[in-house]
DNA sequence: GCAATTTACTTCGATATCTAACTATTATGT
DNA sequence: ACATAATAGTTAGATATCGAAGTAAATTGC
């Protein structure tokens, strides 16, 4: 995944003077915030299958597993999975499918809504998680790959943009 | 893509909290930073992928049709593409592919290096680049949702990620 | 000069995501 | 009440990515 040789430039400050020779100088940092973005998830993105490969599991299912095991009673209903996460109901689906073929969750029905269905952590979706978290934390979390306190100031840029997109209401 | 109701919290401080009430505390801040460029990478993957539906385009097919727009000779060797945009080769392989069959690139033989291939913007190519870009710099790089001088912030400390991670030497 | 290695690209199989269409159930409005 | 609209979830189709294996050509190292 990781290229064998970096270049020897920044190839999104090169893009951004690109713009600026064009004549799009307005959108040239736009384009580098969108690019970068791109970039970081990417990289991001594959350290933390890497390490949770070994635990047959992706970030989506990891954050799943995380979700109904900081609740109450451990399951949550499909609707409130795919708006925590942010993803699409067919999304939620194929997650939840996963987890259930791998015996770590388990559908339920709603009580009192037979639309709806619950998505309930089982016994073995909490060890696992447990074991996955703890590896995560140690080869990416720990090391993000910038110092607390811009990595601080990071949450807080993408936190003004989450929140200008309508994630959640301060 | 966005769900119509915004949260009335911000998940990703919620996680933070939940990371510290675990004891994760060292992890909780990377935990944050990894969650929130994952999140961002949604949000303009999703504008992105909106403005260039039109023109038939995916982000890495505007971004491989900008790079060889920015080429002196139009044309790049598919391995070099791969180091720039940073993707597999059988990831290049299918974006040429799909560009070289709306006609917008072609693939052409190396002079000198039988193995290599390059490939070549077309005419097509550069008129719905030229017009791909326009739409794509009113529509999401003009307003990135963040003020200028945060803007390059973000660019900045991100940048700091990439060169931590071998992207390029500075 | 020739075997072994490296490099370039393609093919294949598996995943994950999105959009759109579809079924079932609940809520709304007159 | 009852037709209409909204909501919950699944299914289907298209796309994109990755990893690994495979083919071909160039480089290397005795």
């Amino acid at each position: 995944m990781v290229p064998p040789k970096p270049l020897r430039f920044d190839p999104i400050r090169e893009a951004h003077d690109q713009w600026v020779a064009h004549g799009w100088s307005q959108s040239a940092d736009g384009m580098a915030v969108v690019t970068s973005i791109m970039r970081a998830q990417q990289i991001y993105l594959a350290r933390v299958n890497a390490a949770l490969r070994r635990f047959d599991l992706t970030f989506a299912r990891f954050e799943l597993l995380a979700l109904l095991s900081f609740t109450r009673k451990g399951s949550l209903p499909l609707n409130k999975v795919g708006a925590r996460l942010q993803v699409q109901p067919a999304s939620v689906t194929h997650v939840v499918d996963r987890l259930e073929a791998d015996g770590l969750v388990c559908r339920v029905p709603h009580d009192t809504d037979r639309r709806a269905t619950l998505v309930k952590i089982l016994p073995p979706g909490r060890a696992v998680f447990r074991k996955a978290v703890k590896v995560l934390n140690e080869e990416v979390f720990l090391d993000p790959g910038l110092p607390g306190e811009e990595a601080r100031s990071l949450v807080n840029l993408i936190a003004a943009i989450r929140l200008g997109e309508g994630d959640f209401v301060g």
